[in-house]
DNA sequence: GCCAGAGTTGACAATGGTTCTCATTCCAGT
DNA sequence: ACTGGAATGAGAACCATTGTCAACTCTGGC
């Protein structure tokens, strides 16, 4: 499958060692193009006969999210789901049918989100925004 | 971008029978400005000598969530929190220490996330926006 | 190569929010 | 009051996630 949008592998971060288990990890984000739940990867790998702990995947896919390599999104059940994404902040378009995302940037909400908060006087901003929908296909196949 | 100051006390959905237990729930979220959790809310009737069991509001608050009387907003943990809201369409500018929040209206984003999700093909769009940082109030306190 | 020590792992236990179960209780209409 | 369906609640079950800690494994220095 092709990469279409800008979406590097995601590297280990800085001064962690390139072990079996997290290139393993990585290399399953790498894999698959939609957001998948830590115990996703992890059945993933163990079917790979990659056998990699549970502990460990979860350790290494919050290593990665803290580095920026990874988006992590929470599902209404508030299940924690990784996807590589690209490095430069961006949102997302998300099929609520097939789980199929589009990565958006928006230079407009970004500017939004950071006038209204500054005029509420708030400061060291951040944002989240997602927008949901159903993509052609799903509406299509629809019965 | 305004304030909507407008919050009208929660209703139960119809067809439910207004048990005591119910009214417990929506009078301690119309009594707090800030979002609650599930279990703080189950505290605070418990404090107030309303016995109310655990499920017992899990349940009202979901069924209030449903009927769109309540937000419903992720923590970083996934922890689910309630606040009554205003019937309009808005989002939220969110304290990330003190919890402190203000309604925002956004005609601009409402907008854009409409023409993004288009451009793609889209349809049945919704959102969720969330602008999060630090009050004018904690930023002063801070060390 | 060998060693030492810090980094890493993984089986398992523990945590904690949320949902489920089901016997009991409550309500509305007759 | 009577009755059937709705609602309740104590506790168990569920399940994603985090913590524990002994065993393991890299890496740099010798």
């Amino acid at each position: 499958m092709t990469n279409i949008d800008h979406r590097p592998d995601p590297t280990l971060p800085e001064g962690t060692r390139p072990t079996r288990q997290r290139r393993a990890v990585v290399s399953a984000l790498s894999a698959s193009e939609e957001f998948r739940s830590a115990q996703e990867i992890h059945d993933v790998l163990r079917h790979e006969g990659e056998n990699v702990g549970l502990s460990t995947v979860y350790r290494t896919l919050q290593a990665l999210a803290d580095a920026g390599e990874v988006d992590v999104l929470r599902g209404e059940d508030g299940e924690a789901s990784y996807r590589r994404c690209s490095t430069s902040h961006h949102h997302h378009l998300v099929c609520r049918d097939c789980g199929r995302t589009v990565e958006i940037e928006g230079p407009t909400v970004e500017r939004w989100a950071e006038n209204v908060a500054a005029e509420h006087g708030f400061t060291d901003i951040g944002h989240s925004v997602e927008i949901f929908g159903t993509c052609p296909s799903c509406s299509a196949s629809r019965t």
